[in-house]
DNA sequence: TGTACATCAGTGAACGCGCGTTCACTGATGTAC
DNA sequence: TGTACATCAGTGAACGCGCGTTCACTGATGTAC
């Protein structure tokens, strides 16, 4: 049963989709080969044919849930993102939410393929998140001062994704109906905010 | 070779310990009942003489991972804490580090059991750290304001402590010699600190 | 205090099961003539 | 354009392996007398 060049492109792009989604979901030892492929409307033999290893699809899916993200929230506003970020319903649905809160553990035990994948995929987000936040304080900084500026700006990115990641992994770990769950985003998003619009920090 | 009463209720504890050591390293998928039980010293047969599952035993050693931390920053210097929980050290040793920044993500895809032992944790850590820092703060607050100034120091914690662990989770997710992993750390420690003497901030 | 017996922590083989990976096979696609 | 053949995406059985859990057994401990 071969099939057309592109519908075979097709189909392996629908598998690291899927497993993007189950990673997420279940964690990469929760989701086996077969489980994916009949998850992407394949038997589990035919895998071997796109992927070298159950690993190499694991770093593709993560390159691919870092995308999905960056254009999920592509010109959307910082606190509009701080507040969906914090929210319930993404907290509540990690298979189509942050391949970061979802996944960063599971990947520090990973080979390093994987691991790449994240830290590639972090780095793109910060370039994007710096280029933005860089345009929005250029009203108050001249040119001369636009490095120390963009250091500072990427090192405060860093620190604003570390808060958001790990508000999501805590409240997680909490049982589903339990307050603390909600209070752990309630907490942190009214912190999140209020850095927005902060003074300049003294460190 | 039945044991004495007092060496079994000590064995016990060993696997406990050995367990919270061995799932802080590797995930709770990433270490077998007979991996532990080697790791203890003994064989896996013995297992369910002293737990009812392998679930039971996550739950218990998350519970003996929160109480060794709070053992072990017993009465350090918040700023001292800080620089200790984002150091090199701390990413690169899990199995003696924080439960959380090694197991919540694990912790979120386990029965309730589990997460229970999460959300308990959690919350000791919390009284235990509002009751410090209101303390701390006590010189400029009046008695009449405490339960107002103990709600905001308790979301104030919540929002420092996942600050810390997603820095954490985040810098352990990039390949091991990788520029980016410490630079989290470094950013996040800035960040973290100059919070601390930061003014109040308009929510 | 000494003896007979029940208890039960620890042993090691065995259970069914699902895992990642391999392989012979199929048959439509794509190519060479 | 039509025909013959090689390619290779997808199938489904099979591989060895390690998992969590169960079980019959051992023998020192703890207890009853």
């Amino acid at each position: 049963m071969k099939v057309t060049k592109a519908q075979a492109q097709a189909n392996r792009a629908r598998i690291v989709e899927t497993a993007a989604t189950l990673f997420r979901e279940r964690g990469y030892d929760g989701v086996g080969v077969a489980d994916l492929m009949a998850a992407a409307g394949f038997t589990h033999g035919g895998f071997y044919k796109h992927f070298g290893s159950k690993a190499d699809l694991m770093a593709e899916a993560a390159a691919c849930g870092f995308s999905e993200s960056a254009a999920g929230s592509e010109g959307i506003d910082i606190a509009a993102f701080i507040k969906q970020y914090l929210s319930r319903e993404h907290r509540d649905t990690p298979g189509t939410g942050c391949t970061m809160a979802a996944l960063s553990v599971d990947a520090g035990r990973q080979p390093e393929q994987v691991k790449q994948a994240f830290a590639d995929g972090i780095e793109r987000l910060l370039t994007s998140m710096v280029s933005k936040h860089g345009a929005a304080n250029a009203t108050n900084a001249t040119n001369a001062t636009s490095a120390a500026a963009k250091r500072e700006a990427r090192a405060r990115s860093i620190d604003a994704i570390a808060q958001l990641v790990g508000a999501v992994v805590l409240s997680r770990a909490c049982p589903d109906d339990s307050p603390l769950a909600d209070e752990i985003l309630q907490a942190c998003e009214s912190g999140a905010l209020s850095r927005l619009s902060a003074p300049k920090k003294k460190p």
